[in-house]
DNA sequence: AGTAATTACGAGGTACGTAACAATC
DNA sequence: GATTGTTACGTACCTCGTAATTACT
C-alpha cells in the first residue's frame, strides 16, 4: 500500500469520475484505474462498484477513504511541520530599534544568501534585550552594546537625521538645523521608525506629526505633500526626493550608532550573520 | 514519501542502528540508507546525526518520527478492518439446536470451499430463529422448518440418537431400548448438545448425567469409563468406540429431522451454502 | 581487526503512456 | 457519437543487491 494509492483514492472520491481524477493527479487513466486496482488487491476488497464505464465508492470503500483521509491529513501535518522547520532555518528573527539597521541588516545577508529571510521587528530597546534573552528573536538591535557574558555586540550602522524641506519652505536655503528651530513645525513621518519616533517626541514638544504608518504611502505622500519630513543617510533610505532638500541636523540626539547583538551559543547561521555585520563594521573604521 | 520509508524511520528508531533495522526489513544495508536520505532530501531537513560509523535520531527525527506512528497506526486500523471484512466474508454463521447437523453443513460447503470458515454456534430454537431474523447469523438450524415470506428451509439431516453402553453392562446384550427403561441410569454425555440436552432431561427424569463440556475430553472419557453415553449416526459423530455397543432408542423424541434455513435476501455466498444442503438432501430422497 | 555507514555500478522489476477495445448515455 | 473504464504492449525509470570505500571503536 502506498500513500499515492491513498491519495487517489482520496481524489476519485473528490472528483466523482476517474478521468477528472486522472487529471488533477497528472496520470493517465489507464494508469490510475490499474492503481486503484492493486489497492482493491491488496485490501482483497472491492472498494467501487463498477459498470462499464462508471465506479462509483462502495461501503468498503467509505471505510478505505476515512482512513485514507486520516492518513493524509496526518501526512500533510507531517509536511507542515517540517515546512515550517524548513523556513524557521532560513528566517533570521531580528528585533530593531529602528527599521535603517534592519534593513542594512538584510542586504548584507542576502547579498551572501538570496535564500535567507530576515523578518524584522521594529520594538523597544527593552523589549529588543529582552527577546534575545528568551531565545524569541536571533538578533537584537539597540542603540548601545548589550554587553554581557553570553552576548557578543557590534556597531551596524551610523544613521543621522536630516530635516527632508520641500521647495518654498522658508527654513529650504538652511545648510543646517537644530532641533530648537524646527520645534512647532508640522512634519509627516513614517510610522515605523522606532527610536526616532521617541527622539521626535522629546525634541521636538511642540510640533504635531501626520503619522502614516504604510512605508509605500508614505514614500509616495512625501512627493506630493508640502509638509517638512525627516530622512536619513542610511544608504537603503529612499525617502529622498529631486524636490526636497535634506537639511542636516546638528544636535547630538539626530545623531545615532545602532549595535547589532547576538547570543554566543547562537547556530551557525546566525553567527554568520552577525560575521557579516561585524565585517562590514570593521571595514567601515578602516575606510 | 512513501509508507515504506516511514516504516523504515520506525524501525531504525527502534532497532538503533540501520543494519539491525535492514535486517528486521530484508533490506540492504545500503539500500535503506538510501531510502531513509531520500526522506530527508524530501523533508528538506536531516532526520539524523551522523558520524561516519554511527547514526542517531535527532531532534526533526523525532518529530517525524511522532507524525510516522500515527501514520502507521491508521494504516494498521485500515488495514485490520479490512482483514475483518475478508475473513467476514468467508464467514457463515450458524446459530444450530445440535451440533451434529453443524458439522454436516461445514462439511459440504468445506468440500466445496476450502478457505470457508463455518462459524457453528449451538443456541435454543426461539434464539436461532431470531438471530435468522436479524440478521446476527447467516443460517439457522431448527428441528422444525422455518417458514416466513423471507425464510427458505430444506431438510439437513436426520439424526437418531441410540445407547452407547460399555462392556459388562446388564443392558449391552439388548437389541433396542427405550427411555423408559433407560431412566435412572448415570450417563456420561457431551455437553454442547443443545436439543438432545432437552430431549434428555425430559425423557429421562430419574437419571444422573456427568457433562464433560470438552468435545476432545469427552471422547477420551468415553473410552476409560464404564458410564453408559448417547451416540448418533450423523456422519461426522466421532463418539462410537469398538468396547461399546451402540444399541437404538425406540421412542420418537429419539429421532429428529434438522432443517436448514436461510432468509432469501443473503448473499451470493450464503446461498450457494444453502444450495449445496438442498441438493444433498434432495440426493438423499432419491437414494 | 571488526563494525557501521556510505557511494559506484550493473540488473531486474515495476509503473507509466500510447493505443486499441468495450460498453454505456 | 462521445464519454468512461479497462486491457495489451513496449519503454523508461527507479530501487535493489553486490562490492568497494571510509572512518570509528
Amino acid at each position: 500500500m502506498e500513500l499515492e494509492q491513498l491519495r487517489q483514492l482520496a481524489t476519485v472520491a473528490d472528483e466523482g469520475t476517474m478521468q477528472a481524477a486522472a487529471m488533477r493527479l497528472h496520470l493517465s487513466p489507464s494508469a490510475l484505474s490499474r492503481s486503484l486496482r492493486r489497492l482493491e488487491d491488496e485490501l482483497g476488497q472491492q472498494l467501487f462498484d463498477r459498470t462499464k464505464n462508471s465506479m462509483r465508492l462502495n461501503e468498503r470503500g467509505r471505510l478505505a477513504l476515512e482512513h485514507a483521509r486520516a492518513i493524509l491529513a496526518e501526512e500533510r501535518r507531517l509536511r507542515d511541520d517540517f515546512a515550517a522547520i524548513a523556513k524557521r532555518a532560513r528566517t533570521i528573527r531580528v528585533a530593531s530599534v529602528a527599521p535603517a539597521p534592519a534593513w542594512r541588516l538584510s542586504a548584507l545577508v542576502l547579498a551572501q544568501n538570496p535564500t535567507a529571510i530576515v523578518e524584522p521587528d521594529i520594538v523597544s530597546p527593552e523589549e529588543a534585550r529582552g527577546r534575545l534573552l528568551n531565545g524569541t528573536c536571533d538578533l537584537a538591535v539597540t542603540t548601545d552594546p548589550i554587553a554581557l557574558p553570553i552576548t557578543r555586540s557590534t556597531a551596524l550602522l551610523h544613521e543621522d537625521l536630516y530635516a527632508n524641506v520641500p521647495e518654498g519652505h522658508a527654513l529650504r536655503d538652511r545648510d543646517s538645523l537644530t532641533f530648537g528651530e524646527l520645534d512647532g513645525q508640522s512634519f509627516l513621518v513614517y510610522g515605523g521608525i522606532g527610536y526616532w519616533h521617541e527622539i521626535h517626541e522629546r525634541m521636538l514638544p511642540h510640533s504635531h506629526f501626520v503619522t502614516q504608518p504604510d512605508r509605500i504611502v508614505f514614500l509616495q505622500q512625501v512627493r506630493t505633500s508640502d509638509l517638512l519630513t525627516f530622512t536619513t543617510n542610511a544608504p537603503e533610505n529612499t525617502s529622498a526626493h529631486e524636490s526636497r532638500k535634506a537639511i542636516p541636523i546638528t544636535d547630538a540626539e539626530a545623531h545615532a550608532t545602532f549595535w547589532l547583538s547576538m547570543r554566543t551559543d547562537a547556530p551557525a547561521t546566525i553567527q554568520a550573520a552577525f560575521a557579516l555585520a561585524e565585517a562590514e563594521s570593521e571595514r567601515q573604521q578602516d575606510g
